[in-house]
RNA sequence: GCUGGAGUAGCUCAGUCGGUAGAGCAGCCGCCUCGUAAGCGGCAGGUCAGGGGUUCGAGUCCCCUCUCCAGCUCCA
């Protein structure tokens, strides 16, 4: 068999560490072998697991390391049944269900008597520490169908996997292995992979600790598991389905190293500390008094300045690119929601109507409808086309209580929204556009290049157009992207009801993914409001329809931003640009002028005129965040300099004033934005 | 909507066994006039989320409601 250019012969049965360990092929931390038969997929491999019974010139082997994101997913997953295992031991009568690896950890869901407390979690974890140690070994069988029906008798959850595995319903959403996952072996009949904790008992033989139905692979053993701990307990519905009961879900998490683990709680303690709800606070950005409402909010006015530059920015942006503004209400009579569908298909998100005059009129959950009458206010030629109708529109949707979260899910929020009427050849040029402009807002708000675009295909869902043409749109907007140049994955069945659409994510400072950007291709309004163009023909024609939000929400983003840039705003969007600091109060005149100067120059600056101390001026600004604290006594005034201290960076002395009002009047106009921080 | 946790001054938090509410910061007043992250003193600030109950007596125990947080489901 062979690992890169290495080959090696070996006895049959050898197992896949005896073959690395006979090529000298591992390095660092090995977690699991990655088998490779003739051209097959390459299949994750236990270390202890015999190899196929293949020729060694049709075998591949590598390996798969600890530090790897294929690596920890194992790791992950073994621990999650060493937590199974522990919560079986504390908590007999315990139903598992399932136990997979997810992004930065894994969770297993159980169903238990009462739901777990913070108390039970500390309890599992010091139970799991204590197997640990005791080196039970991860042991996979093969077994038949009936086996494992009988085995897992009495684990309804498991008997439901083997079930739904029967009839289709499941073939990798849930990790049961069953027919050699690799492809290799034809096996006789349905089998299923069970992987068993084995230790070794009191009398020096094994014995079988805890067993689950798993696809695997798993670690040689459990103490091949480096650092790993508890975090939280909730509940989570059986296999997802609100229709199902609730099981009690534990997260925890798993690395490679200690020093991995106490790396990634200390991301999480971060991204805790830049909470936008708590900085928005610290800050005077934002303000969500109880008397508002849930997931309804007011932007202070240092948030409103930096909301004001985000949005200026975007307006200014969109008439250049051929977009024209409009402005809607907040309000409309029902009907219009009745032609537009939306109180047939997203009532349940829609505020009750409001009884005026033996009419009802409804709060807007989105904006296209207004859009739509705009375009429709008179005749449209095909000459026009595409016609761009813009709106930061201010929407209203009644969210399930439990969903709402500052302003990242909000019941009242303002998209950055626009429909794009268009003919049918127009459509992939309008959909690029679109994506280039999203390119262009993150880089000018300093998230660099999307860190992932999707293009979501026709749900099941999905209540207009014809097949065809959902495949038109859905391939129009994959050669839109592929215009763009940018890498993008297709999301199977997850496109809006009305059409298939284009989500565009980017990463923060601290590399969070935010689904920013949505632009969507429309069949269901254009149908709803017969919008028509008269063609070259002089016949009428129906457009396409692009939406398209590119901040999606401009309070969500808002939120981004605080969190990414940790409060500390670039010049070019912080509320406060420049403190002037007079060291005493002899000095308040030459401060009050520099104030003037900065803001002749159209800058926004604080004069600190309270009889503090230096010091306590200056951490006032300092926690403040503000990008420029400007320390002025009888030095400055005699010179006519300013002693600068920036946020970030050293502090500059004898910096003549004009000298630093030009730099920063440069600064400002070019939005200049530094890595988030 | 569901599961769990939490709500005390503008903010961060203490409050013991059920015995009549406390600190720091912020605010206001005064003193200090200061060279790069908290000078000193004083004053004011509370329907302990709201409602009901138990009790001689409830911030504390019980019930209901509201809001927030962590998730599930749904989504910008």
């Amino acid at each position: 068999m062979r690992h890169g250019d290495a080959s090696v012969d070996l006895e049959p049965g050898a197992t896949a560490i005896q073959a690395l360990k006979a090529l000298d092929a591992i390095r660092g931390q090995i977690v699991a072998a990655r088998v490779r038969v003739a051209d097959h997929a390459p299949v994750a491999w236990d270390l202890d697991r015999p190899l196929p019974d293949v020729t060694a010139e049709a075998l591949h082997l590598d390996t798969i390391a600890a530090d790897t994101d294929e690596g920890r997913a194992i790791l992950r997953h073994s621990t999650a049944h060493l937590m199974a295992q522990a919560v079986t031991d504390l908590f007999p009568g315990a139903k598992w269900a399932i136990g997979p690896p997810i992004e930065d950890g894994f969770y297993y869901d159980f169903d238990v008597e009462r739901p777990f407390t913070p108390e039970d979690l500390e309890a599992i974890e010091a139970r799991m520490q204590v197997l640990a140690k005791e080196r039970q070994r991860f042991v996979r069988e093969v077994v038949a169908r009936e086996d494992a029906l009988e085995e897992f008798a009495d684990q309804p959850y498991k008997v439901q996997i083997i079930e739904l595995v029967d009839d289709g319903t499941i073939v990798s959403a849930v990790d049961v292995g069953g027919d050699d996952a690799s492809g290799l072996q034809a096996p006789d009949g349905p089998t299923f992979t069970v992987y068993r904790n084995v230790r070794v008992g009191a009398d020096g033989t094994d014995e079988v600790a805890w067993s689950d139905l798993c696809r695997g692979p798993h670690v040689p053993s459990v103490d091949r598991i480096p650092a790993f701990t508890l975090l939280r307990s909730a509940g989570a519905y059986w296999r997802g389905r609100e229709d199902q009961p609730m099981l009690q879900r534990i997260y925890g998490t798993a690395w490679e190293s200690r020093k991995a683990l106490q790396a990634h709680l200390d991301m999480v303690e971060e991204a805790k500390k830049r909470d936008h709800r708590k900085l928005g606070r610290e800050l005077e950005l934002l303000h969500h008094p109880d008397e508002l409402g849930p997931g309804l909010s007011i932007f202070l006015p240092n948030g409103a300045i930096v909301r004001k530059q985000m949005e200026d920015w975007i307006r200014d942006e969109t008439i250049a690119r051929g977009y024209q503004p409009v402005y809607t209400p907040h309000i409309a009579k029902e009907d219009l929601w009745r032609i537009s569908g939306h109180l047939e298909n997203y009532a349940e998100l829609m505020y009750p109507g409001m009884e005026v005059e033996n009419a009802s009129y409804r709060l807007k959950p989105m904006n296209c409808p207004f859009h739509i009458l705009a375009f429709t206010s008179r005749t449209r030629s095909y000459r026009e086309l595409p016609v761009r109708i813009a709106e930061l529109g201010t929407v209203y949707r009644y969210e399930r209580s439990g969903v709402v979260n500052g302003m990242l899910r909000a019941r009242g929020f303002t998209q950055d929204d626009s429909h794009i009427f268009c003919r049918d050849d127009q459509v992939v040029d309008e959909v690029a556009a679109c994506v280039e402009f999203a390119r262009d807002l993150y880089r000018t708000f300093g998230l660099g290049e999307p860190s992932r675009v999707a293009v979501s295909t026709r749900p099941d869902k999905s209540i207009a157009g014809h097949d065809d043409t959902w495949e038109a749109a859905e391939q129009a907007l994959i050669d839109a992207v592929e215009k763009t140049g940018l890498a993008y994955v297709i999301d199977e069945g997850e496109g809006a009801f009305y059409g298939p659409k284009i989500d565009i994510h980017a990463r923060d400072a601290i590399g969070r993914e935010w689904q920013l950007t949505t632009v969507q291709v429309d069949f269901n309004l254009p149908e709803r409001f017969d919008i028509t163009y008269v063609g070259e023909d002089g016949a009428k024609h129906r457009p396409y329809m692009v939406h398209r939000a590119l901040f999606g929400s401009i309070e969500r983003f808002f939120a981004v931003m605080v969190e990414s840039f940790n409060g500390a705003f670039p010049t070019w969007l912080a509320p406060v640009q420049v403190k002037v600091v007079p060291v005493a109060a002899d000095f308040l005149g030459y401060a009050d002028e520099v104030g003037d100067v900065l803001r002749a120059r159209g800058l926004r600056v604080e004069v600190d005129a309270s009889d503090a101390t230096l010091g306590n001026k200056i951490r006032a600004a300092q926690t403040s965040k503000t990008p420029y604290t400007l320390v002025v006594g009888a030095n400055e005034v005699d010179a006519r300099t300013v002693a600068v201290r920036p946020y970030h960076g050293d502090q500059r002395k004898d910096v003549p004033l004009d000298a630093f009002v030009s730099e920063v009047a440069d600064e400002v106009a070019e939005r200049r934005t530094p890595a988030h921080g």
